[in-house]
DNA sequence: AAGTGGTCTAGACCACTAT
DNA sequence: TAGTGGTCTAGACCACTTT
């Protein structure tokens, strides 16, 4: 395509087609982001009004306010009542980490396997009560799994659970589909919300014997604790990572489209 | 609000309120968040049909969508066209950590101060000159910066630029604001895009100096790697973080509302 | 006053799923 | 065939900012 030294010269040779299986917002999307990734729309730069890009691509305005929606929430563009809608610069405070990358190494049941080192009803001593929110000395369900992806044990997980002997929830819990299910949510109907935490960690010595590292050694812990719809939390655990099967990574600004 | 043993005689009790400032598809959102949290709505339920909803609180079908694609953004719905809407289990693959508290972090000026240890143009060893792809030996600017919040050593960071005169970006680089703007993207017109990742690892002798910690000790290093609009580099650092100064927390599932 | 974004309507038409 | 979600229109009205 021509490069003309007008920048509006090249948009308007870009125009929606009503005839893909694309929808318009959709399209109008990705003309606008290809704008900004071409550079034709720099970082500060005021986008078309509403009303030109009506006019321009043939569309309603709830189809471009569509679109323009998408693009405020991918947060690549901000848009000011009033005054108009502007390119964002990127900014790495808006970086996010997706845990879903742990879930994908859950689910590939082909290189990845889980395996129950011990399940057993233990009292909980004062720090597993005052997370899970019960007496000290109640009984609590207590599992430790290992994760290991192509025999490497990549994972150490060890949780805590609030023993009710109405809700068998015991067989389910042992299963090694448990943690996909954790991740992946199937069938989980139990559970309400959660909080969970990351943090860098030394690995003490069980965990290294089990993670064969050798200490010192730093690695990820996700601590996690689970709620029911009463509010109650009914599961307190963690993972512990080991550093060099685990690496979040992420990106901000304009990917190529 | 008495709660009737029938969940729908609940729900016609809530209505939206058009003199409110809170948009209609906004209410609409809270009001079905809500039916979830309290459990009206379990996982696995159908949402009442687009045709329901626009009836029961008189709203016109577009209202109702916008309200619906809020929620199915949100991660807590799922629509499937042909079959309904229906709520979806939780799922701690879903957790998302944001690096935005870091930025907070940043901008909170009253607790939280920036110096530059050193800045110099060095020339680039091999390691830099691949991340930055130029060729070994080409200048480069090399910045090391600390930041304390309420004057504890909290962060590292180190940071190489390619060297390019004819861009005064030297001046600009070596203000104390600059980190700021490197998270909050204020004025950064020069970034395209960026890749950022995220470790554990264990400080050296240097790191546990600045950030006062006796080794070993872990800590967070992310990782970054910022493109011009030419998808050349331009950029290249890293922050090592003090693991107790340093915390991600996030939440799956129904927040209360 | 003019221009901008923000919300909303009352339908229409289409694609898909279930029966 | 009936019911579901998905897209889209051609306006209207409002709130806000700028001139």
């Amino acid at each position: 395509m021509a490069k003309k030294p007008n920048g509006q010269v090249l948009k308007q040779t870009v125009s929606i087609d009503r005839s893909s299986f694309e929808p318009a917002y959709a399209q109008l999307v990705n003309i606008l982001r290809q704008s900004m990734a071409a550079g034709v729309l720099r970082p500060g730069d005021q986008l078309p009004s509403e009303a030109q890009l009506c006019e321009r691509y043939g569309v309603s305005s709830m189809t471009v306010r569509r679109a323009i929606n998408t693009l405020v929430d991918q947060g690549i563009v901000i848009a000011e009542q009033g005054r108009g809608t502007f390119v964002k610069p990127i900014a790495m405070g808006e970086a996010t980490f997706h845990l879903k990358k742990l879930q994908e190494l859950l689910n590939d049941t082909e290189h990845t396997s889980v395996q129950v080192l011990e399940a057993r009803i233990v009292r909980a001593d004062e720090r597993v009560a005052r997370k899970l929110a019960i007496p000290v000395g109640q009984r609590t369900i207590y599992i430790r799994r290992i994760l290991r992806t192509d025999d490497l044990p990549a994972l150490y997980h060890r949780e805590y659970l609030v023993y009710d002997p109405t809700r068998p929830i015991v067989e389910a819990e042992l299963e090694v589909t448990a943690l996909q299910r954790l991740f992946s949510g199937a069938g989980e109907t139990i559970l309400k919300h959660g909080d969970i935490s990351l943090e860098a960690t030394l690995v003490d010595e069980e965990e290294a014997l089990l993670l064969q590292v050798e200490q010192p050694r730093a690695a990820f812990c996700f601590e996690h604790l689970f709620y029911d719809f009463d509010d109650k939390p009914i599961s307190w655990g963690w993972f512990v990572g080991r550093n060099d099967l685990l690496r979040f990574t992420t990106q901000v600004g304009l990917l190529e489209g």
